[in-house]
DNA sequence: TTGCAATATGAAAATTATTTTCTTATTATG
DNA sequence: CATAATAAGAAAATAATTTTCATATTGCAA
């Protein structure tokens, strides 16, 4: 009995009938409207009987629809913690921590429920065919740029970033049409990075750039353009909790690229078995 | 109308009749218990009238007694989150991030719950008070110490950090014992990482760390450990939740410390001001 | 102290919501 | 094609919740 509420829901689906599959499809699909609502709503809205919606209730291993309720309102709500509550002046240390990490989790979930599933897969593969990918950032991002070099270099994909702004615009003079930049601005809008882009675009490489304004400068003229949600605070006298959504970022990158050359070298292990059955007939 | 769940219930409770505390104390004492029972069953435990129970839920702002049991359920479920779900090959690159961003948030949760109370205030008393404070880290921990050296240098804590192992011995070396040195080390037993403690220790200087290993010999030989807890997890190029842990706690003690300092600022304003009042009785 | 108004409470009635049962339709298999 | 199993809807039965009515209690003012 695999009561695990959307999830559970999820690894039923192939067993269902039609219409259970109907119920599945709009429970997964706005959960957060069925809580408040009666088994009767959601039989008329679905055009099914009450009686079914009780059974698929039962069918996926609750007691009724009302346990069900009970067990997706965690999922769709989230506990009553801190809301956004800012940092105080009376705040221990403590406190002042819980604050912080709360606020970077928020950070890290809001991100995640924008990241575009199209721009990631189409940022993967600029990356796994560049024959060269340049990461670069000013400030704090340069942090998260040297940081993705250092993991994109493991992956065999040459991969290079600069610790110095006059570098940064001298390598990136340098690129071709085979060539993928890579640009981390949180804001999208620096100065210096929509000049390094302007720079990279006359070299005609494709760009990538993870920005927290999609609307800026930068997010609107770059090929593919991953975007992170922060919020913004008083406190902050940077935006970690914005380079910790790029980090992370740049490594759901860096092993969806080993991954795929893994299928890759596993293609090409199966095409020389071909070619070698194929003199041998 | 507030309505908080549990919270809400307990800002309402001054205004409650008796047999309403009644109800309140049982839901506050175990919530898990009511939202699995009918509101018969809670009125016959408590020898009330179903009636008084559907009338307390509307007295603290809910719409009736199925509408306080959504409510409460997030507050005594944890989601269902993808259960530490591993990687596979199947998964494209939105799969990917969804994971990797779900075992980011987890390690914050987790190290938030873990970070001890006591050694937030020390490590920031120490940094405070410290005349020098050196930063260190090996592998990827050396972008938090050099991270942590930018934003120490900017409250004017006099803060140094080192790119190169090299010098990272030589400057440690130099200590004395009104300096801190803070050692970022995930393992807490890496052979360059416990062999510079030993110089540091020589050298008489407060040694600060954040390892994820409590009991390794840097956890234990420190004067005061904060510790990070993340998971194991067979894709991971490296401890990239390991690092967003430390880089959190990194801002949390910033933000104390600036915090401490207006403090302290405030306090001497105090002093000359009531040395000024002194000589003019 | 007494009377009155407001509030709280329980029991019963009314209403709503859910679940089960019965019947029919559909599908799959031999 | 016939039969058995399953799915689905409508209606009936049951359960749960809410509202109403009557009574009790409390607080306040005269």
């Amino acid at each position: 009995m695999a009561q695990q509420g959307l999830a559970g829901i999820r690894s039923h689906y192939p067993r269902l009938s039609d219409k259970e599959k109907k119920i599945a499809d709009f429970i997964l699909k706005q959960p957060e409207t069925i809580v408040h609502q009666t088994i009767s709503q959601v039989a008329d809205h679905l055009d099914v009987a009450d009686a079914t919606v009780s059974r698929f209730c039962k069918r996926i291993g609750y007691k009724g629809y009302q346990a069900l309720k009970i067990a997706l309102a965690p999922e769709i709500m989230a506990p009553n913690d801190m809301l956004h509550e800012e940092i105080t002046d009376n705040d221990d240390a403590k406190m002042v921590a819980e604050k912080i990490f709360q606020s970077n989790i928020r950070t890290l979930e809001n991100t995640l429920q924008v990241l575009g599933e199209n721009e990631l897969e189409q940022a993967a593969e600029l990356l796994l065919s560049a024959r060269r990918a340049e990461f670069y950032g000013f400030g704090g991002s340069n942090m998260v740029a040297m940081d993705a070099y250092h993991k994109f270099v493991r992956s065999g994909v040459p991969a290079f970033a600069f610790p110095d702004a006059h570098l940064q615009l001298m390598s990136a003079s340098q690129l071709s049409s085979e060539d993928v930049a890579f640009i981390f601005s949180h804001s999208g809008a620096s100065k210096d990075a929509y000049q390094l882009l302007q720079t990279i675009k006359k070299s005609g490489a494709k760009t990538i750039a993870i920005t927290g304004f999609p609307k800026s400068p930068i997010g609107q003229q770059v090929d593919v353009a991953l975007h992170t949600s922060s919020e913004e605070t008083a406190y902050r006298s940077e935006a970690l909790a914005s380079r910790i959504a790029q980090l992370s970022i740049i490594d759901a990158l860096y092993v969806t690229v080993i991954m795929r050359q893994k299928d890759k070298a596993q293609a090409s292990v199966e095409k020389v078995r071909n070619a070698i059955a194929a003199t041998k007939m």
